[in-house]
DNA sequence: AGCCTTTCCCTTTTT
DNA sequence: GGGAAAGGCT
């Protein structure tokens, strides 16, 4: 039996006088459970059954949700480990976590309760040999952002299509959305072919894509899902364990949930429906990553006997604030319509600021952020809260010259250093060898003469025999397809990661790195490196190195790092917090600062184009967020022009400013963008859209003049349809027929491609071989031929790499 | 092969 | 502004 039930959380058993019986800890109650309101209070004391818990920003939704569990454990009802607590962000997930702590005084470890992608990767490591792939094996590799551009690059040029005609990011955005969408492309997906690919073209890129990744044991973050999603349906022996298993589940932030996960929600609860989610269909700003607000108003049909609670008491912000955050909201039409109130005083009104230019803008904020704090604020009391992040750096440039302590969430990320990551594609090199995205990575860095010619040979061939590259090297080099000197080097560099491969298993995983990263001469590239930054990457090896002293073993490390991006995520410093506006999700501060709120900046104009009046409704959505983050004091400030690429921009002030109640603001313009407006109303205004790229310094661009969508003309072709489209268009039919969007028995498993490595050629056969000409085999030795070649001599070749003689023109 | 310079392209939000 | 790729030079 794969799962064997741990009876080592001692929630029960702490207490130094012996086992402590739930029904003691039910006396504990009251004290939790103080100062909840009435409907919170339901929340929390219903314990069976499914709940939705609809809730406004602030009304104390996590705390319940947090309550709920910490009731769950006290009164005996559940057992810590027949708890699954879902979150959306890691820092959501830690919070919680947190919180609960504090709740119940025991530590949460090995619970399950973390983010839709951390639980879902857990169950597939334990199950990923279920999933019937050859190579795909509890050690996967899940793979970035970036290890998936470059992927399917190489890919698009296997199948003879222009990287620059298709772009690989526009195709991954694509997979990515289907994914997320659970292979159900309910709203986009005939639609969604990106810049001029056939349908049949997109259709075979995913498909090699797909098998692809499970030839490099690997898998993409919408995968970690969709994985689950195969396994439980392919075998209801595994589904059912973890439906016994986790009698109760509670979902934080349900309006965000895509299909993917709402399916995996729904399956996981099928057996007890004890699920409790929280969700708030105002702050739904993940509607381009799939998320689904009809999930929240599809509970009550999925669950029969669904207990729906309203909490719309807000104990964050003042009266101001709620007031202008829901006037701001009644500007959307898509909504359930909740009434927030509060008990609290009106407080101060909603400071908004037109400033000139960037600059000036993060000195507004640094400036008062000093001045407040003279008057008794904490650093930590502020959050700067942008659209996009790079908003960010003017105002970090400001910060650090004026020496105010910050800490930017999800801004450029540690681990995406280019020497950072380096370093960890050799740990994963050695953990998983059949991960090619970390072994093109470094297989020449530092350098060590194997040069671009012989990297793609060795990737073409491992592509074209559908292995991975380590594998391909074992055949390679065994014959003369390679040159010697190539040959030899490709052997010492495998020998080195073979011989770091069994340190592995003996040497603390620490010690490993340093001693990886000093014999592989990478550490020396760097040393010999003058450039000024190379000080610092060394610095940042050594602290990736000692960051790594924070997990068990190396296996730990890299489900971190491929996972949970964010190193600072724990320092509790007195620090202001610089963050995006999706970041801030869930959060709260005293003061907040929103900066950027022009038209086209926020909102965002390529939201608008490209999803029209729902993707207005989605920035407001953001906007509303944003405001609602605040507790006492809020600053809405935007600027004249601003220096974004290269480029002076002007601008003017966000219509959501026009839809703050004027007078709950006090507002101040020395931007001079009235003046910009005024003479912009002929040809700006009219335009429809924000003027940011209106008007260039340099007269260089005019809103009539964007450049037309990429992703036009999408349709007209009508290529051969591969597996992966078809499975698109049967799922896209049963949900036109009005079904809901439901895992069933028509819809295929992850397609694999089978290895068929028998090439049919024969002892005495003549074949061609572009590099040595003509020639007879005269041995064949699995996918090795001996060929004795007219020109040049006996030599080992591949045989994917010869040609029947007939058949070479 | 390797190094330096130029050019081109992108540029929202995230697990 | 910034990163990747291509081109050009040693």
């Amino acid at each position: 039996m794969f799962y064997i039930r741990p009876m080592t959380q001692d929630l029960f058993t702490v207490d130094a006088e012996g086992a402590r019986a739930p029904e003691q800890n039910s006396r504990l109650a009251p004290a939790y459970m103080q100062g909840l309101n009435p409907p919170q209070r339901e929340a929390v004391e219903t314990l069976e059954g499914p709940v939705l818990v609809l809730a406004g920003a602030g009304t104390g939704k996590t705390r319940a949700l947090t309550t709920r569990i910490a009731h769950l454990l006290m009164t005996g009802t559940a057992h810590p480990q027949e708890v699954l607590a879902v979150t959306f962000t890691n820092k959501a997930a830690g919070e919680m976590r947190e919180r609960v702590e504090a709740l119940i005084g025991q530590p949460t470890t090995g619970w399950w309760l973390g983010t839709f992608h951390s639980l879902a990767a857990r169950i597939l490591r334990i199950h990923a040999s279920a999933l019937g792939a050859d190579s795909f094996n509890q050690n996967f590799t899940i793979l970035d952002d970036d290890d998936q551009l470059r992927l399917l690059k190489t890919l698009l040029i296997d199948n003879n299509l222009d990287p620059k005609a298709h772009s690989p990011r526009a195709v991954s955005n694509a997979i990515s959305r289907w994914k997320d969408r659970g292979w159900v492309p309910e709203k986009v997906p005939l639609d969604d072919i990106p810049s001029g690919l056939c349908d049949g073209q997109l259709g075979r890129i995913y498909d090699a894509y797909q098998s692809r990744l499970l030839e490099l044991n690997a898998c993409d973050f919408g995968d970690l899902l969709l994985h689950n999603l195969t396994i439980f349906r392919i075998n209801s022996a595994i589904l059912e364990t973890y439906q016994h298993r986790f009698r109760f589940i509670l979902v934080d932030e349900y309006q965000d949930t895509n299909v993917a996960q709402y399916l995996w929600l729904r399956l996981l609860a099928a057996k007890y429906q004890n699920i409790a989610c929280v969700g708030d269909d105002d702050q739904s700003i993940y509607g381009w990553r799939g998320a689904e607000v009809g999930n929240i108003l599809r509970f009550e049909t999925d669950y029969e006997s669904a207990k729906t609670i309203r909490l719309e008491q807000n104990y964050r912000s003042t009266g101001n604030i709620l007031a202008a955050a829901s006037a701001l909201i009644a500007n959307n039409s898509e909504r359930l319509g909740k009434t927030l109130f509060t008990d609290d005083a009106p407080g101060s009104t909603l400071h908004v600021r037109g400033l000139p230019d960037g600059n000036e803008e993060a000195r507004f904020i640094t400036d008062e952020v000093e001045s407040l704090h003279r008057q008794g604020r904490n650093y930590r009391d502020f959050a700067i809260l942008v659209r996009s992040s790079s908003m960010m750096r003017a105002i970090e440039e400001r910060m650090i010259d004026v020496g105010l302590p910050y800490k930017v969430f999800g801004g450029p990320r540690f681990y995406e250093r280019k020497e950072i990551r380096d370093a960890i594609a050799y740990l994963r090199l050695i953990r998983q060898p059949d991960d090619d995205l970390a072994f093109e990575r470094i297989i020449n860095v530092p350098k060590r003469g194997i040069g671009q010619t012989t990297v793609a040979k060795v990737l073409g061939f491992a592509r074209m025999s559908r292995i991975s590259a380590m594998r391909a090297i074992d055949v390679m080099i065994d014959t003369d397809e390679l040159p010697a000197a190539a040959r030899k080097k490709l052997v010492a560099f495998q020998q080195m990661i073979g011989q770091w491969r069994e340190l592995m298993n003996t040497m603390p995983h620490t010690e490993l790195a340093a001693q990886v990263l000093e014999d592989s001469g990478y550490r020396d590239m760097w040393r010999n490196e003058k450039t000024p930054d190379a000080r610092g990457r060394l610095e940042n090896l050594d602290e990736l190195v000692g960051s790594m002293g924070n997990f068990e073993n190396l296996a730990g490390f890299l489900e971190h790092i491929s996972l949970v991006l964010d190193t600072n995520a724990a320092s509790g410093g007195d620090e202001l917090s610089l963050m995006t506006l999706h970041a801030a999700k869930g959060m709260e501060f005293p003061v907040v600062f929103l900066p950027g709120w022009e038209d086209g900046a926020f909102p965002n104009m390529r939201a608008m184009t490209e999803s029209g009046d729902k993707g207005l409704e989605e920035e407001r959505r953001l906007a509303y967020v944003g405001i609602t983050r605040a507790r006492q004091e809020l600053y809405i400030l935007y600027v004249g022009s601003r220096f974004l690429h290269g480029q002076w921009n002007y601008s003017r002030p966000s219509r959501f400013v026009e839809e703050l109640p004027e007078d709950l603001l006090d507002i101040d313009d020395i931007s001079g963008a009235s003046m910009f407006a005024g003479s912009l109303s002929a040809e700006g205004r009219s335009g429809g859209l924000g003027s940011l790229y209106g008007v260039g310094a340099s007269g260089a661009r005019d809103i009539g003049a964007l450049p037309p969508l990429e992703w036009a003309d999408k349709r007209q072709f009508r290529g051969q349809d591969s597996p992966g489209m078809n499975r698109l268009k049967t799922n896209l039919d049963t949900v036109k027929r009005g079904n809901p969007p439901i895992i069933d028995g028509t819809f295929d498993p992850v397609g694999f491609a089978s290895r068929d490595a028998s090439h049919g050629f024969v002892s005495g056969q003549r074949v061609f071989h572009r590099k040595f000409g003509y020639g007879i085999i005269s041995a064949v030795e699995g996918e090795k031929l001996v060929i004795g070649f007219d020109a040049a001599g006996e030599k080992r070749v591949i045989a994917s790499f010869v040609v029947d003689a007939a058949e070479a023109s």
